[in-house]
DNA sequence: CCAAGCTACTTCAAATATTGAAGTGACACA
DNA sequence: TGTGTCACTTCAATATTTGAAGTAGCTTGG
């Protein structure tokens, strides 16, 4: 099965794996999250060859997460920005983030440092729950299927 | 450059993405976080070829973010858990998913719900400030280089 | 007691994707 | 005229993934 299959699952993780879930893709993100917007910068900075970078810019354009933007004429340049639906997508970056300072940091300091701009404060963004204000880890939670899932799980027997 | 070179940047994100930034990681620990165990059950719910599952558990392992352990003798038999540091990944599959069902969405109705077992509230894990309380957005943030994460980016001119 | 089935994989060839190096075209700057 | 920059494209070599088939050990039904 290929993943332009798994994408028909009713499944929003899969949905979102199939628009942004490889490595270069992450990694284009990152280094948009970081400011970059030049070919040459988003290169340079992942470490993606020229090749791949334009495939990845190309499709995460057509998926409508990168917009392709002239920022010269003689000869046309362009350079690329998050849409609103990019910029959404900064929870999944932050949380890798996150993760990756947790379990896999190879510094005393972290790299990146998160401040909100309201209010000054420094973000470790941890979800917390919007009812109690407890911070939620995996063992707090439940899932629950919605009878739709749970049918196609059940077909897929 | 491939990953293993990027991973040695100092950057968490990049570890992160080492580790797990791959559609059928990713997939697989969709599955463990709803239940499954079993490696058929990982198969058939994600879709991964036995091949693949088999190295990726292989390599999810050897980051110590799932466990094999038997479950049974005669013959031996193994399941897949999550261990700790898998777990924590939980924050990275959610927003893949709250992102899945903002933007990616087929049904009336998100797949799967998420409820807090602490105060049984439904939980949409937006993540807080948690100086101020206020939900945090991609442009509500600043992103700040550490001196040496600096260092490292300037080194790559 | 034999056949069929289950689980958890492995093996293999074919298809597909990625890498790294080199090249291109349009211009700017000296 | 010559060098440099930017944003790519092209290409051959290499690596990965897919899909189908196979295997080993045991259980279950008849």
């Amino acid at each position: 099965m290929a993943i332009t299959d798994i994408c028909k699952q009713h499944c929003s993780v899969a949905q979102a794996v199939h628009a942004v879930g490889d490595t270069w893709s992450l990694m284009v993100l990152r280094e948009l999250f970081l400011g970059s917007r030049r070919f040459d910068d988003l290169q340079r900075f992942t470490g993606a060859s020229p090749h791949l970078l334009s495939k990845r810019l190309r499709a995460l354009g057509a998926e409508g997460i990168v917009e392709r933007r002239p920022y010269q004429q003689h000869p046309v340049r362009h350079e690329y920005r998050l849409t609103d639906k990019g910029l959404d997508l900064w929870p999944v970056i932050a949380a890798l983030r996150s993760w990756g300072d947790r379990w896999a940091a190879q510094a005393a300091e972290p790299p990146v440092t998160v401040r909100h701009r309201g209010c000054g404060a420094q973000v470790e963004p941890v979800p917390v729950c919007p009812d109690c204000g407890e911070p939620i880890g995996a063992r707090d939670l439940a899932l629950e299927l919605s009878p739709q899932a749970r049918a196609q799980r059940q077909a897929m027997r």
